[in-house]
DNA sequence: CCCGTAGTACGGCGGTTATCGTACTAGGCG
DNA sequence: CGCCTAGTACGATAACCGCCGTACTACGGG
């Protein structure tokens, strides 16, 4: 499907722009449990380089497919970023991007979630 | 169905108490762009005694039964309360409630929704 | 080259949600 | 009392969501 010329082709998600975050999207991501879960977790692993998160490295209790689906649902809306690294996945959070447009949102929800 | 014995009955709306508010409930509430905008044209309305706004003021191109769905939603998910005036029904922000449980989260969305 | 690990795509199932129309109740006014 | 306005309760419907299992792909190591 794709043009694969190297052996090691470089595996691309798709992720919105900035501009194309939108507040009710991301709140709609936030309000689930798990991806609460899951974001919360990844806050404490880092943004830069090298930083983040494996799915795996996220004690949630849902199967793989369903861990799969929360994480899309993550990345679509905005709020993390991911990549492959090898063969596993690193998410992380989008801090540089929503910080910027949605003022200490993520920092309410965070702080929030951790008192609860 | 109930022990009506005057003539001007209070009818008393069910709300959570501050302790069962819940964020992923608040944020599901928020999460709906037909909520955010009753949620920020609220804000404009006040929130002290004899402050509110009736349902048929916030415009919304929803029917009323959806409206009266949507302000349900948002009175039990703790995001607003709301009493009976005469034959019409005031609405406010609960901030003095949602303020200390989740700091800075009200001030945020509202501020993220205005800029959208 | 084969296999294990990490993650995905797909289809299905059951519960929730947003929406509406219609029929109804509550309160105020003439 | 009769009517109007404001809001509600109820039922229907279509869409969406969270969850899962199964079958699959991608990468790296022996």
């Amino acid at each position: 499907m794709e043009d694969v010329t190297t052996t090691t082709a470089v595996r691309e998600l798709p992720h919105p722009a900035r501009e194309e975050i939108r507040l009710e999207t991301v709140l709609h991501a936030l309000a689930d449990p798990t991806r609460l879960r899951i974001v919360t977790t990844l806050d404490t692993f880092g943004e830069g380089e090298g930083l983040g998160a494996t799915c795996s490295q996220v004690d949630v209790p849902v199967s793989a497919s369903t861990l799969t689906h929360h994480f899309r649902v993550l990345r679509e809306s905005g709020v993390i970023n991911q990549c492959y690294r090898g063969t596993s996945k690193i998410s992380c959070l989008r801090r540089t991007d929503l910080d910027p447009l949605f003022p200490g949102l993520l920092d309410a929800v965070l702080n929030a979630a951790r008192n609860v």
